[in-house]
DNA sequence: TTGTATGCGTTATCAA
DNA sequence: TTGATAACGCATACAA
């Protein structure tokens, strides 16, 4: 069942492979009677260009990668994901690409890499000296770092990463709280540093903390998910000594220490404050609904793909300001001396 | 800054080309000496293979398509696709593949599928005499349909819609329910009829309700969106002649009555009943948690990557029974003569 | 307006 | 164990 390519319906149009090539690129080059009786018999044998041909001929295969560094099983437990790819998708629309999806193949991110065929990659939370990124950048494809770092060479998307974290512990250390506990996400990469936008939300933390002179908090690292986030809430001294506040970097592990808490029988925000990161939209169903500090992602990922078109035709850009980040004070957090503490107390 | 290609690895290693391609391909055809030497040429100067030469000439791309016959910006805003792509990649994974997103391009997905470059495709939510499908068929693409019908051509991978329908029906008819009203999912493609799945579940619901003897339900079309499902609340009559119970046939929208039906005063589920469908993680979060039916999404995407797999080998397969579905009872649903409801009332 | 000829970078067939 | 060489299917500079 072999493929009609663009010979048959040469041949079957009686013209040359440059008509039918014309027919489909460039009509204004055909004759009127002659474009439609290509494009019929084209229609008629069912021809489509064949990609990989198409795309070895001209250079651009019209689908850009989004660089993910963990399996996809993993990244898309996070809804985060889902929005980024709703921004990344409006562009996408516009400009007739496609979005291919490229975590490590054979536990290679690198290898992946080298394997797909793509215009341009959008990475994710990989710093601009990852190996990976140093790849993409040897094979001269145009990148664009979504959660990274600054770079020369890669225009990167970020947010207010420090801005909103401080803001979330001042928030809670206003309500008096002086006991928290940072919930650290892992490294996205096996045995690299954190990410960037980790280091930059940790810093932010420490900034209001060493700002209002409270006690330094304690962390625990947190996946992305809400088991994790229930293991964290598990992994955390209770009662006198434990935190009274939680400053999670994901709502879903924020939502894992909502129903944790909940199950030992501790009232949110009575008893314990909780803090999100991100503003999913589940954390606004979640009981209590959950405080957090919204970042804009789908407009993340529309700047993005938009900042990768316009590398992908040669302009160079230059990386956009941080996106700002800003808190969400919803149900989960409340003053530490709370009425309700006293009566529980009793 | 041209690339640099398999001719002048093949120069500076002083072999011939077919040395190159073996040492990446065919390794043991090689001596150990010169297998040596030019994957050290290579490396150093930076080849990899281009990936859509190898692929015009291998004739596999090794990606598969994900066929959604929607923008992004909409599908993504459906959780289902996260946990779909989560099952779809644990397989992507195994066998080294990587996965691309193919939404309608200008506007049509037909179109879309003429541009890719994949080796089979998953298809969502689209009938097998859907114009799309036609056209895999007619390229000779392998192609899994998930969400549709059976088909002699295509293995499709389904679950019992209208058994989880039914059971869902049955549950509130059980609680005495009588006044139901059903939100209906709008096609999927414009000026189509309603997808297969949502005819089964349709027939799943009137089902119950036919053999409990209880009035036809009123239906209202709601997207699968929070917001959709809010604005299909609002078109509902309300009191004396309004609906005591809700069948949502995705839990977003069923969220999405919860959240309007409480902004309405009313109490769910002592005022109003609600049901959704798919049992997406949010749903266990919301307050109350929502009652559903449970389809195992996840391992939908795997059951039909597998198969897609094997279809690309050249295997024929069947397709499997459909998955079953279970109704997953949480806390907004209740009985219609509730004991509060004459409390409020008085 | 249309056709000829060549390049795109690999893999694969066949010989050596 | 290695090397010429022919596909693979299309786009395009150039010629007619």
């Amino acid at each position: 069942v072999s493929r009609v390519t663009i010979a048959d319906v040469a041949s079957a149009a009686g013209v040359s492979k440059t008509a039918v090539s014309f027919a489909f690129n460039n009509p204004d080059r055909l004759g009127q009677a002659t474009l439609e009786r290509v494009l019929g018999v084209a229609q008629d044998l069912g021809y489509a260009p064949h990609p990989a041909a198409r795309a070895l001929s001209t250079k651009r295969s019209g689908t850009i990668g989004l660089l993910v560094p963990q399996r996809l099983a993993t990244v898309f437990g996070n809804p985060f994901l889902s929005e980024l790819i709703q921004g990344l998708g409006e562009q996408c629309d516009e400009h007739d690409l496609t979005l291919l999806l490229v975590p490590p193949l054979d536990g290679s991110l690198e290898h992946a890499i080298r394997m797909v065929s793509v215009d341009g990659f959008i990475s994710l939370g990989l710093s601009p000296d990852d190996s990976a990124v140093r790849v993409v950048e040897r094979l001269g494809i145009p990148n664009v770092l979504v959660d990274s770092e600054g770079s020369a060479d890669h225009p990167a998307v970020n947010i207010d990463d420090e801005g909103g974290a401080e803001a979330a512990a001042r928030h809670l250390l206003d309500l008096g709280h002086r006991r928290i506990a940072i919930l650290v996400l892992p490294p996205v990469r096996a045995q690299k540093d954190p990410s960037p936008s980790v280091t930059r939300r940790l810093a932010g933390y420490r900034k209001a903390i060493d700002a209002a002179g409270a006690p330094e908090a304690a962390t625990v690292i947190a996946g992305i998910s809400v088991a994790a986030g229930g293991r964290a809430f598990e992994s955390l001294p209770r009662g006198r000594r434990g935190p009274t506040g939680v400053l999670a970097m994901s709502d879903m592990a924020a939502i894992g220490v909502l129903g944790a808490a909940q199950s030992a029988r501790l009232r949110v925000p009575e008893d314990l404050s909780v803090v999100g990161f991100d503003d999913i939209p589940a954390s606004a169903w979640t009981s209590p609904p959950l405080t957090t500090v919204r970042q804009p992602i789908v407009e993340k990922g529309t700047l993005a793909a938009r900042i990768l078109i316009q590398l992908m035709s040669g302009k160079s850009v230059a990386s956009p300001r941080p996106l700002s980040t800003t808190l969400v004070v919803r149900k989960s957090t409340s003053s530490v001396t709370g009425p309700d503490l006293h009566i529980r107390r009793r």
